[in-house]
DNA sequence: AGGTCTCCGATCAAATTGGTCGGATAAAAT
DNA sequence: ATTTTATCCGACCAATTTGATCGGAGACCT
């Protein structure tokens, strides 16, 4: 339950790949392609192509296409939150479907239902914490690396 | 994305109905059946009832079996959380797998991974926001949210 | 004890997701 | 300028999850 789909999950880690490649201190920014992300985080390259053309059609990467070619950040680090790449990636999130206004007539226990205000707010509550985690924030250690252990990573501060 | 499953969503309606029968001013305690949640709600009969039986099974709900049988709160409305509900209906809820401590195998990239640690604080904010409101307070219309800000990311407070 | 009403466990169909394939495009080499 | 090659792009198929259903077991009332 609540469990975000590995699409969403391909997406986040290319993301900040890319970010910490292009931003990072430690190497020189260059554009990165699908193929070196796959490998890096043994994914299926495929796949994370597919993901990689929604950021880029949702205007959060920018496509470069030939030899040499590749994807790197539309925008800032810092802009882009992660509610932005998920909502990219997979549809409009929403706790349920009934609570995002517009599609009044799918529910039809909606005359009859006791739940929907408060699980509202549930949902805007999580909407807005999604809403206050950038990418930026995922840049705790240098690039490449495998995960340090229990080293506070600094970058949730802000 | 992170919609719940309807399942989940039967479920929290069932038990918010269940609630407010048994404990609200209006009407006398009493026993509820399957059926008069289902034509209610305008939902599936069959379906409601094997999400009260998962209910059940964990503790949340007492049945009674035979004519004039039914179902009924197994504790005080303000004791069950929203998380336990979802988590008695669906699987232990995560938002990746990777993040439950136990199943570490499963994760190819565990050892790649960038974005463990960052999520992971995203998932105990979620946890814990539902964790923090009770079906009481689904109750009677006045739904009360209460969120303690924890002390990972910021702008979680309501 | 018989009949009926209710919960219960196993089974089946639909939808979503994860994964794969070949073609279009643009840069680089010849 | 032409060929080559590396890359992105869109459509297609398979697997898993979810939604819904069925017949049987147990309990209450008469
Ligand atoms: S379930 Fe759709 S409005 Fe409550
Ligand atoms: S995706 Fe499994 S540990 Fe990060």
């Amino acid at each position: 339950m609540l469990k975000l789909s590995k699409k969403a999950d391909y997406g986040l880690m290319a993301l900040q790949y890319i970010a910490s490649v292009q931003f990072g201190d430690v190497a020189q920014a260059r554009i990165i392609n699908t193929k070196e992300i796959a490998e890096e985080h043994h994914i299926p390259v495929e796949l994370l192509a597919k993901v990689l053309q929604a950021l880029a059609k949702h205007g959060i990467v920018e496509s470069q296409n030939g030899p040499k070619g590749g994807y790197l950040l539309a925008r800032n680090a810092g802009t882009i939150t992660i509610a932005q790449v998920l909502e990219a990636i997979e549809g409009p999130l929403g706790i349920a479907d009934c609570y995002h206004d517009k599609d009044e007539s799918t529910c039809l226990q909606r005359e009859h239902c006791n739940i929907r205000t408060p699980l509202r707010k549930v949902q805007d509550s999580i909407y807005q914490l999604l809403n206050n985690m950038t990418v930026e924030d995922m840049m705790g250690g240098t690039p490449l690396i495998t995960i340090q252990p229990t080293t506070t990573v600094e970058g949730v501060e802000r």
